[in-house]
DNA sequence: TCGGTATATAGCGCATGTGTTATATAACAG
DNA sequence: CTGTTATATAACACATGCGCTATATACCGA
Protein backbone atom coordinates (compact mmCIF):
# COMPACT_ATOMS: atom_id res chain seq x y z
CA UNK A 1 0.00 0.00 0.00
CA UNK A 2 1.28 3.05 -1.15
CA UNK A 3 1.99 6.65 1.34
CA UNK A 4 -0.79 8.22 -0.13
CA UNK A 5 -3.76 5.45 0.70
CA UNK A 6 -1.90 4.69 3.92
CA UNK A 7 -2.69 8.17 5.00
CA UNK A 8 -6.55 8.20 3.66
CA UNK A 9 -7.48 6.92 6.66
CA UNK A 10 -7.96 9.04 9.93
CA UNK A 11 -6.74 6.76 12.60
CA UNK A 12 -3.46 6.00 10.54
CA UNK A 13 -3.16 9.90 10.88
CA UNK A 14 -4.07 9.57 14.54
CA UNK A 15 -1.38 7.47 15.11
CA UNK A 16 0.82 9.42 13.19
CA UNK A 17 0.48 12.86 15.76
CA UNK A 18 0.61 10.04 18.18
CA UNK A 19 4.10 9.54 17.57
CA UNK A 20 5.03 12.97 16.44
CA UNK A 21 4.90 13.44 20.07
CA UNK A 22 7.08 10.90 20.77
CA UNK A 23 7.62 7.15 19.90
CA UNK A 24 5.30 4.43 21.34
CA UNK A 25 4.91 1.13 21.92
CA UNK A 26 2.08 -0.85 19.78
CA UNK A 27 0.30 -1.31 23.13
CA UNK A 28 0.06 2.15 23.91
CA UNK A 29 -1.40 2.82 20.58
CA UNK A 30 -4.28 0.57 20.96
CA UNK A 31 -4.67 2.03 24.17
CA UNK A 32 -4.95 5.23 22.62
CA UNK A 33 -7.81 4.02 20.76
CA UNK A 34 -10.45 2.72 23.03
CA UNK A 35 -13.02 2.07 20.37
CA UNK A 36 -10.42 -0.02 18.22
CA UNK A 37 -9.47 -3.52 18.89
CA UNK A 38 -6.04 -4.73 19.34
CA UNK A 39 -6.12 -6.51 16.12
CA UNK A 40 -7.22 -3.09 13.91
CA UNK A 41 -4.75 -0.85 15.55
CA UNK A 42 -1.85 -3.81 14.61
CA UNK A 43 -3.36 -4.09 11.14
CA UNK A 44 -2.85 -0.25 10.44
CA UNK A 45 1.01 -0.18 12.10
CA UNK A 46 1.38 -2.54 9.35
CA UNK A 47 -0.22 -0.41 6.64
CA UNK A 48 1.72 2.66 8.14
CA UNK A 49 4.97 0.93 8.07
CA UNK A 50 4.72 -1.27 4.38
CA UNK A 51 4.27 2.85 2.96
CA UNK A 52 7.03 3.64 5.18
CA UNK A 53 5.51 6.25 7.09
CA UNK A 54 6.73 4.53 10.66
CA UNK A 55 9.17 1.78 11.83
CA UNK A 56 9.43 -0.30 14.53
CA UNK A 57 12.15 -1.89 17.03
CA UNK A 58 11.92 -4.45 19.17
CA UNK A 59 12.60 -4.22 22.98
CA UNK A 60 11.74 -7.46 24.54
CA UNK A 61 8.46 -8.30 23.37
CA UNK A 62 7.86 -4.93 22.52
CA UNK A 63 8.14 -3.09 19.37
CA UNK A 64 8.90 0.51 19.83
CA UNK A 65 7.17 2.20 16.87
CA UNK A 66 8.56 5.86 15.19
CA UNK A 67 8.35 8.00 12.25
CA UNK A 68 10.53 7.88 9.34
CA UNK A 69 12.20 11.21 8.34
CA UNK A 70 12.27 10.05 4.86
CA UNK A 71 8.71 9.23 4.27
CA UNK A 72 7.68 13.21 5.22
CA UNK A 73 10.87 14.32 3.48
CA UNK A 74 9.60 12.77 0.08
CA UNK A 75 5.70 13.59 1.29
CA UNK A 76 7.02 17.38 1.68
CA UNK A 77 9.11 17.27 -1.76
CA UNK A 78 5.79 15.90 -3.20
CA UNK A 79 3.62 18.91 -2.11
CA UNK A 80 6.84 21.24 -2.91
CA UNK A 81 6.37 20.39 -6.26
CA UNK A 82 2.64 22.71 -6.17
CA UNK A 83 4.10 25.24 -4.13
CA UNK A 84 5.22 27.19 -6.87
CA UNK A 85 1.81 27.05 -8.13
CA UNK A 86 0.35 28.44 -5.10
CA UNK A 87 2.43 30.84 -4.18
CA UNK A 88 2.77 32.32 -7.41
CA UNK A 89 -1.47 32.20 -7.72
CA UNK A 90 -1.41 34.08 -3.92
CA UNK A 91 -0.10 36.93 -5.93
CA UNK A 92 -1.12 37.05 -9.23
CA UNK A 93 -4.73 35.66 -7.84
CA UNK A 94 -6.35 39.00 -8.87
CA UNK A 95 -4.64 39.12 -11.82
CA UNK A 96 -5.35 36.35 -13.26
CA UNK A 97 -9.17 36.33 -12.00
CA UNK A 98 -9.47 39.95 -13.85
CA UNK A 99 -7.82 38.87 -17.45
CA UNK A 100 -10.56 35.87 -17.05
CA UNK A 101 -13.30 37.96 -16.38
CA UNK A 102 -12.19 40.18 -19.16
CA UNK A 103 -12.28 37.26 -21.39
CA UNK A 104 -15.76 36.76 -20.94
CA UNK A 105 -15.73 33.72 -18.43
CA UNK A 106 -17.33 33.65 -14.90
CA UNK A 107 -16.24 31.24 -12.07
CA UNK A 108 -19.11 29.84 -10.37
CA UNK A 109 -19.42 27.50 -7.69
CA UNK A 110 -22.63 24.75 -8.64
CA UNK A 111 -23.51 21.96 -6.10
CA UNK A 112 -26.43 20.38 -7.33
CA UNK B 1 -14.61 13.02 0.67
CA UNK B 2 -11.84 14.41 2.47
CA UNK B 3 -8.58 15.41 1.08
CA UNK B 4 -6.44 12.44 2.16
CA UNK B 5 -8.86 9.82 0.48
CA UNK B 6 -9.10 12.18 -2.93
CA UNK B 7 -5.34 11.69 -2.55
CA UNK B 8 -5.00 8.13 -2.76
CA UNK B 9 -6.12 7.51 -5.80
CA UNK B 10 -3.18 7.20 -8.83
CA UNK B 11 -5.46 8.28 -10.88
CA UNK B 12 -6.49 11.25 -9.35
CA UNK B 13 -2.89 12.04 -8.76
CA UNK B 14 -2.39 12.13 -12.01
CA UNK B 15 -4.83 14.48 -13.48
CA UNK B 16 -3.45 17.01 -10.40
CA UNK B 17 -0.14 16.42 -12.57
CA UNK B 18 -1.75 17.65 -15.92
CA UNK B 19 -3.74 20.83 -14.17
CA UNK B 20 -0.51 21.68 -12.66
CA UNK B 21 0.73 22.11 -15.92
CA UNK B 22 -2.52 24.47 -17.30
CA UNK B 23 -6.10 24.33 -16.23
CA UNK B 24 -8.34 21.88 -18.76
CA UNK B 25 -11.47 21.41 -20.02
CA UNK B 26 -12.88 17.82 -18.72
CA UNK B 27 -12.73 16.03 -22.43
CA UNK B 28 -8.97 17.17 -22.69
CA UNK B 29 -8.76 14.87 -19.10
CA UNK B 30 -11.08 11.90 -20.68
CA UNK B 31 -8.21 12.36 -23.66
CA UNK B 32 -5.56 12.23 -21.12
CA UNK B 33 -6.79 8.63 -20.07
CA UNK B 34 -7.70 6.21 -22.80
CA UNK B 35 -8.09 3.20 -20.42
CA UNK B 36 -10.58 4.92 -18.57
CA UNK B 37 -14.32 6.22 -19.72
CA UNK B 38 -15.74 9.40 -19.39
CA UNK B 39 -18.04 8.87 -16.18
CA UNK B 40 -14.70 7.59 -14.78
CA UNK B 41 -13.20 11.10 -15.25
CA UNK B 42 -16.19 13.03 -14.28
CA UNK B 43 -16.53 11.24 -11.38
CA UNK B 44 -12.68 11.49 -10.57
CA UNK B 45 -13.10 15.03 -10.80
CA UNK B 46 -16.18 14.95 -8.72
CA UNK B 47 -14.06 13.70 -6.19
CA UNK B 48 -10.84 16.19 -6.35
CA UNK B 49 -14.08 18.85 -5.98
CA UNK B 50 -15.63 17.87 -3.23
CA UNK B 51 -12.53 17.76 -1.68
CA UNK B 52 -11.65 21.75 -2.70
CA UNK B 53 -8.11 20.35 -4.83
CA UNK B 54 -9.66 21.26 -7.75
CA UNK B 55 -12.38 23.85 -9.11
CA UNK B 56 -14.43 23.94 -12.62
CA UNK B 57 -15.56 27.66 -14.05
CA UNK B 58 -18.28 27.08 -17.18
CA UNK B 59 -17.27 27.87 -20.44
CA UNK B 60 -20.43 27.27 -22.55
CA UNK B 61 -21.03 23.34 -22.71
CA UNK B 62 -17.46 22.72 -21.18
CA UNK B 63 -15.69 22.57 -17.56
CA UNK B 64 -12.47 24.12 -17.28
CA UNK B 65 -10.92 22.97 -14.34
CA UNK B 66 -8.05 24.58 -12.02
CA UNK B 67 -6.32 23.43 -9.22
CA UNK B 68 -7.49 25.29 -5.94
CA UNK B 69 -4.18 26.52 -4.28
CA UNK B 70 -5.83 26.69 -0.86
CA UNK B 71 -5.90 23.13 -1.03
CA UNK B 72 -2.38 22.78 -1.35
CA UNK B 73 -1.69 25.51 1.24
CA UNK B 74 -3.57 23.49 4.06
CA UNK B 75 -1.92 20.44 2.41
CA UNK B 76 1.53 22.24 2.84
CA UNK B 77 0.81 23.00 6.57
CA UNK B 78 0.12 19.89 7.40
CA UNK B 79 2.90 17.96 6.28
CA UNK B 80 5.15 21.26 7.48
CA UNK B 81 3.90 19.97 11.16
CA UNK B 82 6.36 16.67 10.47
CA UNK B 83 9.20 18.86 9.08
CA UNK B 84 10.43 20.18 12.27
CA UNK B 85 10.75 16.83 13.06
CA UNK B 86 12.03 15.85 10.13
CA UNK B 87 14.67 17.90 9.83
CA UNK B 88 15.53 17.72 13.44
CA UNK B 89 16.40 14.04 12.53
CA UNK B 90 18.22 14.61 9.08
CA UNK B 91 20.26 17.38 11.00
CA UNK B 92 21.41 14.56 13.25
CA UNK B 93 22.04 12.49 10.87
CA UNK B 94 25.10 15.14 9.97
CA UNK B 95 27.85 14.00 7.30
CA UNK B 96 25.22 12.15 4.93
CA UNK B 97 23.77 15.61 4.04
CA UNK B 98 27.15 17.32 3.99
CA UNK B 99 27.04 17.43 0.30
CA UNK B 100 23.59 18.53 -0.57
CA UNK B 101 23.25 21.24 1.84
CA UNK B 102 27.01 22.70 -0.21
CA UNK B 103 25.28 21.94 -3.10
CA UNK B 104 22.75 25.05 -2.63
CA UNK B 105 19.58 22.72 -0.97
CA UNK B 106 17.55 25.17 1.13
CA UNK B 107 15.07 24.98 3.66
CA UNK B 108 11.79 26.40 2.97
CA UNK B 109 10.99 29.26 5.11
CA UNK B 110 7.73 30.75 4.19
CA UNK B 111 5.02 29.50 5.94
CA UNK B 112 1.99 32.48 6.51
C1' DT C 1 9.08 -25.81 31.22
C1' DC C 2 5.07 -23.08 32.07
C1' DG C 3 2.01 -19.21 32.47
C1' DG C 4 1.63 -14.45 31.33
C1' DT C 5 2.35 -10.55 28.41
C1' DA C 6 2.81 -8.27 23.94
C1' DT C 7 2.01 -8.26 19.22
C1' DA C 8 0.94 -10.24 14.76
C1' DT C 9 -1.83 -13.05 11.60
C1' DA C 10 -6.02 -15.64 9.80
C1' DG C 11 -10.54 -15.72 8.35
C1' DC C 12 -14.72 -13.75 7.77
C1' DG C 13 -18.69 -10.05 7.16
C1' DC C 14 -19.92 -5.52 5.75
C1' DA C 15 -19.34 -1.06 3.85
C1' DT C 16 -17.33 1.67 0.32
C1' DG C 17 -14.83 2.84 -3.86
C1' DT C 18 -14.02 2.24 -8.78
C1' DG C 19 -15.11 0.69 -13.05
C1' DT C 20 -18.70 -0.09 -16.60
C1' DT C 21 -22.99 1.10 -19.80
C1' DA C 22 -27.04 3.74 -20.29
C1' DT C 23 -29.22 8.00 -19.71
C1' DA C 24 -30.02 12.88 -18.24
C1' DT C 25 -28.85 17.78 -18.46
C1' DA C 26 -27.26 21.85 -20.65
C1' DA C 27 -25.54 24.81 -24.12
C1' DC C 28 -24.50 25.79 -28.79
C1' DA C 29 -25.31 25.66 -34.13
C1' DG C 30 -28.31 25.80 -37.84
C1' DC D 1 -37.15 23.44 -32.55
C1' DT D 2 -33.74 19.95 -33.62
C1' DG D 3 -29.48 17.72 -33.61
C1' DT D 4 -24.83 17.76 -31.81
C1' DT D 5 -21.40 18.42 -28.34
C1' DA D 6 -19.81 18.36 -23.57
C1' DT D 7 -20.36 16.82 -19.10
C1' DA D 8 -22.78 14.83 -15.25
C1' DT D 9 -25.61 11.29 -13.02
C1' DA D 10 -27.85 6.55 -12.33
C1' DA D 11 -27.61 1.86 -11.62
C1' DC D 12 -25.12 -2.02 -11.18
C1' DA D 13 -20.87 -5.52 -10.71
C1' DC D 14 -16.74 -6.32 -8.60
C1' DA D 15 -12.72 -5.57 -5.89
C1' DT D 16 -10.78 -3.76 -1.76
C1' DG D 17 -10.52 -1.87 2.92
C1' DC D 18 -11.70 -2.08 7.66
C1' DG D 19 -13.80 -3.91 11.51
C1' DC D 20 -14.38 -8.04 14.41
C1' DT D 21 -13.16 -12.73 16.98
C1' DA D 22 -10.07 -16.42 17.32
C1' DT D 23 -5.54 -18.00 17.17
C1' DA D 24 -0.51 -18.01 16.42
C1' DT D 25 4.08 -16.34 17.58
C1' DA D 26 7.57 -14.60 20.52
C1' DC D 27 9.66 -13.17 24.66
C1' DC D 28 10.03 -12.96 29.69
C1' DG D 29 10.02 -14.36 34.61
C1' DA D 30 9.44 -17.90 38.03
Amino acid sequence: MDVFTALADPTRRHVLDLLLIRDRAAGELVEAFPTLSQPAISRHLRVLREAGLIQARVDAQRRIYSLRPEAFQELNAWVARYQSFWTRSLDALGAHLDAQSRNGTRRQENQP
